[in-house]
DNA sequence: CGCACTATCGACATCTTTGTAGATAGCGCT
DNA sequence: AGCGCTATCTACAAAGATGTCGATAGTGCG
C-alpha cells in the first residue's frame, strides 16, 4: 500500500514567524527564556522543529526575537498607562494610572516577563521613556505649588514601579503570609493606600512652602 | 607502566552534603534552579557528579535541598532585620530595618533567590512570620495614638516588602532609565524617602484623631 | 502548464545532562 | 593489622535538546 500523501500547509514566511513568536511568548511567560523548547513550540504551532530553525536560524535567534518583541510590546502598553497625567485631578489620575499598570503587570502577567529578563539578561537594552514620565509628574507638582526637588519625583516613580512589580511577583505569597486574601478588592484597596501616601506627601510639601500660618 | 594511584579525599557524608549545598547555592543565585547542573557543581566542589547523586538521590533532591536551605536561611536573616521595632523611635527603627532588609535582599542578592522561587516554584511552602511583624508594628502605632485600621499596617508592610524586592531586581534598570546613578547614596536616600512617606502618613492618622487644634 | 523558489518535513548527527553499575579506596572499629 | 562500611570514582546507558541535510511539496509567476 502506498504511503499517504502528506498534506502540508504552507504559511508565508511572515505568518510563520508570527505564529512561532506567539507560541514562544506563551512559553516565555510560563517558564522563562531558558525553558523555551523548540520541539514544544513546534508542536504548539503544529509544525516540525526544523521549520523554526529555518525561520530564526537558531534557538538563540528565536529567544532574542521573542524577547525583544515582548519587551517592545510591554513598553507600548506601559506608555499607554501614562496618557492622562492630569494635573487638575492628580489624585484620580494617579489612581487610574496605577490601576492600568497593575492590569498590565500583574493581571496580564507581564511582570513575570520583566523578572525573567532582569534575572537572565541583565544587560538587555533599556528604553528611557520613564524620564519623560518623571518630568511630567514633577512639572505638575511644581505647578501645583509643591516645594520639592526633582529627586523626590524620581523616588516616587521608583517606589511605584518597584512596588507594582514586586506586588505582581510576591503579592499572593506576601498576603498569604500576613493572613489576608489575595483578591482583587484587596489589591484595589492597596493601590488606593499607595495613592493616599503620595497625596499626603504632596500636601506635606505644600504646607512646608506655605510661609506664615502659625508658629515657627 | 602502572597507572598512578588515585588520591581520593573522603568527606564525611555531612561535610560532603554541606560542600555540595554551598556550591549549588552559588549557582542558584546566579542562574536559578533550572540552571543547576550536576557536573558544574561537582567540578566546583572537586568531585565527580555521581557523588552528588549518591548524597541527594537525584538532581531534584539536590534542588529541593538547596532551595529549602536557602529559603530557611533567608527567613532567619530577614527575621533578624526586625529585632528593634522600637516604638519610642519609630522613625529611626523603621530606617534601620529598611537598611538591613536592603542589605540582605539587594546587596547580598537574596532578592534574586526569592524571585527564582516565586517564578519557578509558585507553590513553595511559605512561612507566616510576617503576621507577627505586622501586629507588632500595628500595636506600636495604636499605642502612639494613631487612629488606623490593621489593614493599614498590612499595606505598609506589603508596600515596603514589594518595594525593597522590586528595587533589588529592577533598581539599576529603573534608575538608569530615569537618568540617575544607581549608587549606594542614592539607594540610601530612597530608603529615607520611603520612611518619610510612612512618617507623614502616621502623622496624618494622628491628626485625624486629634479633635480640636485649630479650625476645620 | 511548467518552473523557480522556499517553507516544510523526516531522518540523523551531535552534544549535554541525568542517572546506573561495578570497582576502588579511605576511615573507623575491634 | 584486619575488616566492614560507604564515599568516591570511571565507564557507560538513556533521554532530551539543538542543529544539519537532502527530499518534498505548496505558491506564485512567466
Amino acid at each position: 500500500m502506498p504511503k499517504a500523501k502528506a498534506v502540508r500547509r504552507r504559511f508565508s514566511a511572515e505568518d510563520a514567524r508570527e505564529a512561532i513568536l506567539v507560541a514562544a511568548e506563551k512559553r516565555l511567560l510560563e517558564v522563562g527564556p531558558e525553558g523555551i523548547r523548540l520541539q514544544e513550540i513546534a508542536a504548539d504551532v503544529g509544525m516540525s522543529h526544523p521549520t523554526i530553525l529555518h525561520h530564526f536560524g537558531s534557538r538563540d535567534g528565536l529567544v532574542t526575537a521573542v524577547l525583544t518583541r515582548a519587551m517592545n510590546a510591554l513598553e507600548q502598553e506601559l506608555l499607554a498607562c501614562f496618557t492622562n497625567l492630569d494635573a487638575d485631578q492628580p489624585q484620580q489620575a494617579l489612581l487610574t494610572t496605577l490601576d492600568r499598570v497593575d492590569e498590565v503587570m500583574r493581571r496580564r502577567g507581564h511582570a513575570r516577563l520583566m523578572a525573567w529578563v532582569a534575572l537572565t539578561k541583565p544587560d538587555f537594552e533599556k528604553q528611557s521613556l520613564m524620564k519623560d514620565v518623571v518630568h511630567a509628574i514633577h512639572a505638575a507638582r511644581v505647578a501645583r505649588g509643591e516645594k520639592t526637588a526633582l529627586e523626590d519625583s524620581v523616588f516616587g516613580v521608583l517606589l511605584s514601579s518597584s512596588a507594582m512589580f514586586g506586588l505582581a511577583i510576591l503579592g499572593p505569597g506576601l498576603l498569604a503570609m500576613m493572613g489576608r486574601e489575595a483578591d482583587e478588592p484587596t489589591y484595589a484597596r492597596f493601590r488606593r493606600y499607595l495613592v493616599s501616601l503620595f497625596v499626603e506627601h504632596g500636601d506635606h510639601q505644600l504646607e512646608a512652602k506655605k510661609p506664615p500660618k502659625k508658629k515657627r
